[in-house]
DNA sequence: AAATTTATTACACAGATGTATAATAAAAAT
DNA sequence: ATTTTTATTATACATCTGTGTAATAAATTT
């Protein structure tokens, strides 16, 4: 399959559209390959040509949104390295990313979702944190449990914050999250 | 349905043994309704009398583990409340009920398993989180995100455990997890 | 513009899901 | 021990999954 055959790519236009319009009418379970190839105007046989189930369809969907996580993230670590400031609220992008991409993560943090999207972020955010402890950390050596014990932390917030129907404003999670970073 | 008649007992039971046995075969995603009441000989119109899905299955299988995890847990606050000593490693039950749990674990961890499943873990180990946190901390107000974050955190050392496919040895767990606490 | 490549379709099939209905057999209540 | 209750079964049906094959049509290459 070439990725950039404008057949190929107007597929998985059609296909996104549906997905976006079925997750806001109906749970993420619930949504079959038919309905979203019936939606979209594909064929089944097309769907199972690129993708080996609706997981695997979703992750390529995800990982769109884990590019954009790492950069906001970044912006965070670069800022403090080039001011070399101590870590104020305002300098965490990372609920700003999240609220601004609501929808999507309210389909993944449901209780239908695959723990596979999950583990996406787990991953991609102990990369980030692991990198951004050890800028900071110069000193210490670090274990991939420290970093995994960050990481999950941080997107504990998130999740409460998912559970919470996000009625915290971004300024008010950065605030938390600094809180617990001082425990 | 009444869960002390003998017949639901039996049927549970079957469905059970049949269960563990498919686990040990193959993944997850792959064990459909069919199999498992082919294997435990019972009809599949009974097994969606009982349950409305897999999924939810599963649930009922992971809240015995739940009670399991949250007596190890407590065993641990207890002593540190009736003996008032600070934490030390051998304290720790969590880590010991993980690995005497692997298998059961191992599934629940999976790519293709349920984001319910952890969910589920997730709101027990903040109730846990949480008591005991009170209990120590009796100055301080607790936000639901400072328990949030403290109790993902310590998931991410399972899951990070899990990914390492349970190599370190409980003691050693037991020390990771006292340097994340001390950070 | 014509030839070639290849993504998509149309159609078909075995097996799975989820649900409905009446018949049966096993347990509980009397 | 008999009656009553109800969990389980047998059977059937519409819909969905995942895959195979040959025909078609759209994009790329020449």
């Amino acid at each position: 399959m070439n990725e950039q055959d404008l057949r190929v790519i107007k597929t998985k236009k059609n296909l996104q559209l549906a997905l976006i319009q079925l997750l806001k009418e109906k749970d993420l379970e619930k949504i079959k390959v038919t309905e979203l190839c019936r939606l979209s105007g594909i064929t089944r046989r097309t769907f199972y040509l690129h993708y080996e189930n609706v997981r695997k369809y979703f992750e390529e969907f995800i990982e769109q949104l884990l590019e954009e996580l790492e950069q906001s993230m970044e912006k965070t670590t670069k800022y403090r390295m080039m001011t070399n400031q101590q870590l104020v609220p305002n300098m965490i992008h990372l609920f700003e990313h999240v609220y601004l991409n609501k929808e999507s993560y309210q389909f993944i943090f449901s209780g239908n979702s695959n723990f596979a999207y999950y583990q996406m972020f787990f991953k991609r955010i102990k990369v980030i944190v692991k990198s951004s402890m050890e800028l900071m950390d110069l000193d210490h050596e670090l274990t991939d449990f420290q970093v995994a014990y960050q990481a999950n932390a941080i997107l504990g917030m998130i999740l409460e914050w998912y559970f919470e129907n996000f009625q915290k404003s971004v300024e008010e999670m950065n605030r938390l999250l600094m809180t617990s970073l001082r425990i």
